[in-house]
DNA sequence: TTGTAAGCGTTATCAA
DNA sequence: TTGATAACGCTTACAA
């Protein structure tokens, strides 16, 4: 038999509708003992439990939160996603997942179906390139909370890592462990924010060190997906050869670029920390056994996703506050590819 | 301002809400041409979509399928949502996905809230421990496809990997390449579909050769999430030890094993490949940088996800069909830990 | 404190 | 061929 609807209930216990909706709302407020009994038993005879698509239409809320990632195969995202998730279950929201697919176009359609489901805000974690749907969307007074990503046209609460802090505590470490001769490799930087605030805070840290520190030198690399194989490895010699004497150390911007370094270094037969020292960005469970291991700057990405659900149903449930920025500190797994010599 | 109606598109084109319904859903076939025009003009002008949870109210039918997964942060799983999500936007469907994070007691929850929503129908990658919830809402006439995990209480489509054949491939791979002592490594079996089905191909993979190859030997191990690391790398010993003068190998279940195994051999000074062979269910990016490269057995994921999705849509759109067992073939990549000398 | 009735945005049944 | 009208399952004024 099918679903029992609320007028089941009704019927079982010998009310009306409206006393059920009471009691499922406003529990024991406004019902009499007895006659709170009495549904309460009939709808766990029933095991009735209302229909949330007939709530969302009659409240204008679906108690759905939509979730659109650029693309759930990075492990970021996914890590977000369980952050975000437990966050919302808490508070009695589901999640509804999009997924990019990396194809930023499709940031729209995303942000329109979910949209046409009702959701009652948004957590982003995309380009923001598919012409400001986003911002729409919050100006139709849909709350939005932006994760790793920024959206340069949009004024929303953000979420992440401290990039330009981590940035630093990753150089920083290859330099004290004697690399002289830094090189920060990542994807195509192009009007994606992380990867713009870490190459920026690369070379301001450069700079910075510059006085103090003799000998450093540092340059950038941006390593595209379907690049011959051969750039990344030039780069690589080119480093040497401008590291002269000194040691040649690379920082990573993320795992994928981490990977590619890593295998340039294999096809030219170079050890990691060794011959070139490598600190890349996300911390993985295979991060331990590769080569020496890697050294990593993890990222909270648990409480990422936590933080921005929750900043999301603070807004849902009507606080009014200028956009915040939360900014959380990463942290520095120092293993053997940042070790110069094998001990 | 607000969502367009179907009532505001109806006003703007000076017809009845019934003909724009009509429109929408029989498109021409009982339209005059000059309204269709109207209908068609007022629609874009206010950009007019219908809301879908009317839409479910009053039809029974939500167009959402739900995907149930028992850990999303599993690549595998991932692999598997991507490949589905793609078959169900084709076919106008949009995924509901519930993450189980792991706790097969909430596998009722999940179905039950999915069911709220009105999903159509389920994909799960779940255990099916939790009081068949699944076999109930299959009674309840939604169709589930189950996939990479069987329920021992359902009769329902399947999609999968054909475990017994990757097993044979692993295990002769191994053989051929002079490994002798073979130990299966899995995660606890108990219950769960593709590791009974793993270690017992094994087995008979062991039976099956004894009379053909000389000194082959091998034996399983189960190696749990919270064990003391010196569980395993005990085994690892045993395992050389039993070997002898002949090479140990090593066939194990997934890719957190695989990590597992390669840091307890890590942890005992050992060579993959050299000391010992490995080769591991699931390939992945990071497989190939792992010490000389990890051997895997790669599942044709993303096909899994889209046939799973496809089978269910079939039903959803009528197929009657005794419940089908569809398996794919896993194909070897062979690597440098399953070389027993380096070259 | 409880019930009646209207309406959320659709679709489907009936007349016209 | 088109238009009223009644549902779908729920919430919420307003009445009682």
């Amino acid at each position: 038999m099918a679903r029992a609807t609320i007028a089941d209930v009704a019927r079982q216990a010998g009310v009306s509708k409206a006393t059920v909706s009471r009691f499922l709302n406003h529990r024991d407020k406004l019902l009499t003992k007895g006659i709170a009994a009495r549904v309460e038993a009939a709808i766990s005879t029933l095991s009735y439990s209302p229909n949330p698509m007939a709530q969302a239409l009659k409240r204008g809320r679906s108690r759905l939160i939509g979730l659109v990632v650029a693309d759930v195969s990075n492990p970021f995202s996914v890590a977000v996603l369980r952050g975000a998730e437990k966050a919302c279950q808490q508070a009695g929201y589901l999640l509804m997942l999009f997924n990019l697919g990396n194809d930023s176009r499709r940031e729209r359609e995303a942000i329109e179906t979910l949209t046409a489901y009702q959701v009652e805000g948004f957590i982003l974690n995309t380009l923001g390139q598919d012409g400001g749907a986003a911002v729409e969307s919050a100006r139709h007074g849909k709350p939005v909370v932006l994760v790793d990503r920024r959206h340069h046209d949009m004024r929303a609460d953000f979420v992440s890592l401290d990039n330009a802090d981590a940035v630093r505590m990753g150089a920083r470490h290859l330099v004290e462990a004697g690399y002289r001769e830094l090189l920060f490799v990542s994807e195509p930087v192009k009007d994606v924010s992380p990867r713009e605030e870490r190459k920026s805070a690369f070379c301001r840290y450069l700079s910075e060190s510059e006085n103090t520190i003799t000998n450093l030198h540092g340059s950038t690399f941006e390593s595209m997906a379907d690049e011959p194989e051969a750039r990344l490895s030039n780069a690589l010699q080119c480093l040497r050869q401008s590291a002269g004497e000194r040691l040649p150390g690379i920082l990573s911007s993320n795992a994928v670029v981490t990977l590619r370094v890593v295998a340039a270094m294999t096809r030219l037969g170079l050890r990691l920390g060794t011959d070139i020292g490598l600190v890349g960005f996300d911390d993985t469970e295979w991060s331990p056994y590769v080569g020496p291991g890697l050294s990593t700057i993890a990222q909270p990405t648990d409480d990422l996703g936590r933080i921005a659900a929750d900043c999301l149903i603070e807004r849902l449930k009507g606080l009014e506050l200028p956009p915040r920025q939360i900014l959380l500190s990463g942290r520095l797994m120092p293993r053997g590819s940042s070790v110069p010599s094998p001990a």
